[in-house]
This record gives C-alpha cells, structure tokens and sequence, in this order.
DNA sequence: ACGCCGTGTCAAGAAAAGTTGACATCTGCG
DNA sequence: CGCAGATGTCAACTTTTCTTGACACGGCGT
C-alpha cells in the first residue's frame, strides 16, 4: 500500500472515543483489554495514528455490539490533491 | 494481537473469489489493480492466508459496490478448542 | 501538598501485511 | 502440439501494525 500510483485515496476514519464515553465512561484500558490489544495499540488506533488490522476492528465493534461499518468509516477522495481541495 | 491470553478467538472470512466470479470473471489480476495491491497479495486475502488491513478491506467492498460486512464476515469462538467443538 | 488515574507520547523491537521477481501448473485455444 | 492467460506458491525485502517499558502531564480526591 501507500503507492502514489493508485487513482484513489482512501482515508479510514472512526467514532471509537465517542463510543467509548457512550458506554459508560470506559476507559482507553479497559477497552484494550477487552479487545486484546496494548493502551498504546488502542490509543493510537483512536486517535488515528494508523487504522488497524481487520481482525481488530472487527474486535471493536463487537465489543460495542455495532457493525464494523458504524465504528470505522471510509473515505474515497479523488486525485491527490495538490493543496487540498477548497 | 495473536496472543493465547484473550477469551474470544477470531477468525475473519471472505467472498472474494465468488463475487470476482459474479462480476462479469473479473481475474485477480484485474481486481488487484483496482484495489491497489499486487496479483499475489490479493491472492493470499482471497485464500485467506492472512487478513487484509482493514483500509484494502474497505477498497476492496468498493469494488463490489457491497458494503465491508457483506465482503467479510468475523466469527468469534471461545475457549481455543483443544480439538474442534463438536 | 500528595498520590492516583487516565491519557498522550516516545523508542526499540517483534510480528503481520504487502512488495517484487521468479517459477510451476493447469486450462483453453490456435 | 505450442502458447498464452490465470492461478498458486516461494523467497527476500519493506512498511505498517502491534508490543513492552518508560515518562510526562493534567485532573481530582483526600
């Protein structure tokens, strides 16, 4: 991945904090261990550092008993853009 | 992740090869270049040899026009069987 | 003031995902 | 037959994901 070639840009995105606080104020950890990743792992997946592996965020959205597709979310945007697209 | 510690064991699925099928032969090839990933890498997604990052799973259920839990599906078992749950 | 908890972040390293190039096999077609 | 396309697979290598351990910072309760 991560090629300059391919005609389309994907952005992975997702609602994990928001979910998080929804479910009763748990915490970065408690979310780890339930997932069965590191703080660190969990932490950086949240604050969009990288998007995780399949498996992990099918992990997720169990644990909030949502579809994958309600936690993560992706973007398809044209051309890369030189600037940004105003 | 892949740690024997965790409750839930998850195994991820596909339907690539039958919905390369239903999209008029599309070869792997083909789809490998839409998708922006090489022949062999789109070939070990599709025989399941590992699961994708969950951006190419994304890129890939664009492809089908299908949404990402239609593509794949995540089952969890518990307790690593010491023989297969009959 | 002190300790504690939740969070953000860094570094070094292991493991998984993805890359290229090569080669074997199988099928279908001239 | 001979050849081409589609697929499966191997090896060596790069990049991304994930791990542990550490430390800093901002609350908040006592």
């Amino acid at each position: 991945m991560t090629k300059g070639s391919d005609p389309l840009r994907a952005t992975v995105r997702n609602h994990i904090r928001s979910l998080r606080f929804a479910a009763s104020e748990m915490t970065q950890q408690d979310l780890a261990n339930r997932i069965g990743v590191s703080r660190q792992t969990l932490n950086a997946i949240e604050g969009e550092k990288y998007s995780p592996s399949l498996e992990v965020a099918f992990r997720i959205a169990r644990v909030f008993g949502k579809p994958l597709e309600e936690v993560f979310t992706c973007q398809f945007e044209a051309a890369p853009p030189r600037k940004r697209p105003k």
